[in-house]
DNA sequence: GAGGGACGCTAGACCGGTTTAGTAGCCCGC
DNA sequence: GCGGGCTACTAAACCGGTCTAGCGTCCCTC
């Protein structure tokens, strides 16, 4: 491997260079550089003068080394480039992220895996080659390995999400619950009775916890428990679990899904049945995608805001990272929004 | 900034820690551990036994100093948030990245602004603080300023697509056109003859190519240039566009999107107009995303492969890097999937 | 007028690797 | 028996910053 690229120019000017050129030492341009007392005004002018003239700036690399930190913080994605692309949740985070890590000068080391039998390594290599001052652990399951595993690495993290094993891991508490509830309670207010759902992996806490949240909301509103699919955030599994629920001799007169891209697959499912949405069939989605709102009828969902989490989860993680605990950070509830895919149910006997 | 973690445990073995339990110096332990002749294959053994024993990792800071390399690549994304999570181009072609930088021990350094007002800005700050030996260039435009920046800040590029200014960085050869073409003559062969289309941005490089391929394929099936619209990629565009479209005296009989997302907001314009989909109004995408097989009817569209996209650009600038520059590498055409969405136009007069 | 700070700065260690210059030891040939 | 070349290794410079110890100098104080 070719370590050393051929330098072309003359290379950018040090600190020495700047030291050399201002008259002073090393020391005094780097306190001069970082505002630190201890530095006459005058020649701190001067010297940020001559840094300014010579084109200086920062060495990342220099930094890091000197200063035991990376300025960068990690996360890892475990999910098939296939479904990676269809789910909006990740970019939008992401940009969340960048948003606070653009403003305190960090930057954002990515790693996509195609499934979870390499995650544990792909930590373990951003941890011990120092890659990353910290991470997000996104996409809890239950139990979940990772926590021990970053109690293991030292590495400073923030889970989106409170995990149910025990961590002292600063959470951004993200709670679907009200979401589903007030789809729930939206479409019992309507008159539904049999309130299906379509999860997401169990495995998952969000799937889980959206899982737990319809039941007892069904209870709270006096309903049995419909039926529930457990299927997998894609759209394949939504149409196929949407098959699934209505292919029965006593179908569902409404489906709560665990996210948009699944009630958008559903819909249309439903549509080629022949069932009329939201005359014979409502449904509702999670997420609000920017889709949700254009396709025929519109979707019903909750509005989620990954890009809200990411920033306050980068906040709350370099907070971390730079010695300053925070307590778990609450989001507000998500709110419904409802459009048109969801109606009265039919009158049973006309 | 506390630049400095309170140290917990005892710290990692350096390579200092190795060469003292070896009783070699450091420089010998650097040689035995890179494979490098000059070390006697029995000290070799013994360095590497202890390395292990010690459960040695190379610092990535350290080497990123000593060798002047990052040993990573950036890729600055500019799109507003909200616009970013509807495509799943970004996500895809990232899990390519991902997969060969993983391969070769590099990582991806992402950085998403807002808009294009801070693209230059972010562009330099990866440069000049060395956090990248290389860059990713997405979504080209029309005399494209980034090709003169990167010049300029000596940064060594693959750009996705050839730029329509003189570059000497390789480039991922996409080439939009076949797909479109191919959609073109698949309506025309169905008999269409009035063909619109729905474009992206015009002064995105894959926007206006894919237009002049439209165009380019109704002149060859020897049809006039039906109406088009200019649209942003987004499904409120694709909507918009589309009612622009129905909405004349003389409606096409297909409309050509740019892209899925627009073709399957398109797509729900028609019904919510009473357009029979394709029985009255036959509609292609661009890209086929997951859930283009689960609208109804399911889309005809052109299948992309951001993925493999991701995979090649990675090892083409990771080539380039290493000192090895490449030619440009070539993509195979991308396939038309026919699925429901298209179909013989109505007579025109029963 | 001597002792004691505070200030302003310098010299140099340090982070953890890579890499070059130099040296000891060995075998070889003439 | 001695010069020459090769092998295997050591010592130390280097990458570009941060940070500590220490040293004048000036001013204040008693």
């Amino acid at each position: 491997m070719a370590e050393r690229m051929p330098r072309v120019g003359p290379s950018r000017p040090t600190i020495t260079d700047v030291a050399k050129a201002a008259g002073v030492s090393k020391g005094a341009v780097s306190f001069a550089l970082n505002g630190r007392p201890g530095v006459a005004e005058e020649t701190r002018a001067r010297i940020l003068a001559v840094a300014a003239s010579l084109g200086w700036t920062p060495s990342h690399r220099a930094r890091a080394l000197s200063a035991s930190r990376a300025f960068s913080v990690g996360m890892v994605i475990a999910r098939p480039p296939e479904l990676l692309g269809a789910d909006p949740f990740y970019p939008s985070f992401i940009a969340g992220v960048e948003r606070t890590l653009s403003d305190r000068g960090q930057s954002l080391v990515l790693q996509v895996v195609p499934d979870l039998s390499v995650e544990e390594t792909s930590y373990r290599r951003l941890a011990t080659a120092e890659r990353v001052d910290g991470v997000f652990v996104l996409d809890l399951r239950l139990g979940d390995p990772r926590i021990a595993l970053l109690a293991e690495l030292g590495l400073p993290a923030v889970t989106i999400g409170r995990p149910d094993v025990p961590s002292n891991h600063p959470a951004l508490l993200v709670d679907d619950r009200p979401g589903v509830t007030a789809a729930v309670a939206h479409l019992a207010g309507l008159g539904h009775r049999r309130i299906a759902h379509v999860s997401g992996p169990l495995h998952f806490l969000h799937g889980s916890v959206r899982r737990q949240a319809w039941e007892q909301a069904l209870a709270d509103a006096g309903l049995t428990a419909g039926p529930c699919v457990e299927s997998d955030f894609s759209a394949a599994g939504g149409a196929q679990a949407t098959r699934a629920l209505l292919d029965t001799d006593d179908p569902p007169t409404a489906i709560v899904y665990g996210n948009d891209l699944m009630a958008i697959a559903g819909l249309s499912v439903a549509v080629q049945l022949g069932i009329r949405v939201p005359d014979e069939l409502s449904i509702t989605g999670f997420d609000d995608t920017e889709l949700a709102g254009y396709v025929t009828p519109t979707l019903t969902t909750v509005r989620t805001d990954p890009f809200g989490w990411g920033r306050a989860a980068a906040d709350a993680l370099l907070d971390l990272i730079d010695g300053r605990p925070g307590a778990d950070i609450p989001t507000p509830p998500a709110p419904l929004v409802v459009r048109g895919s969801t109606a009265p149910p039919p009158t049973r006997h006309p």
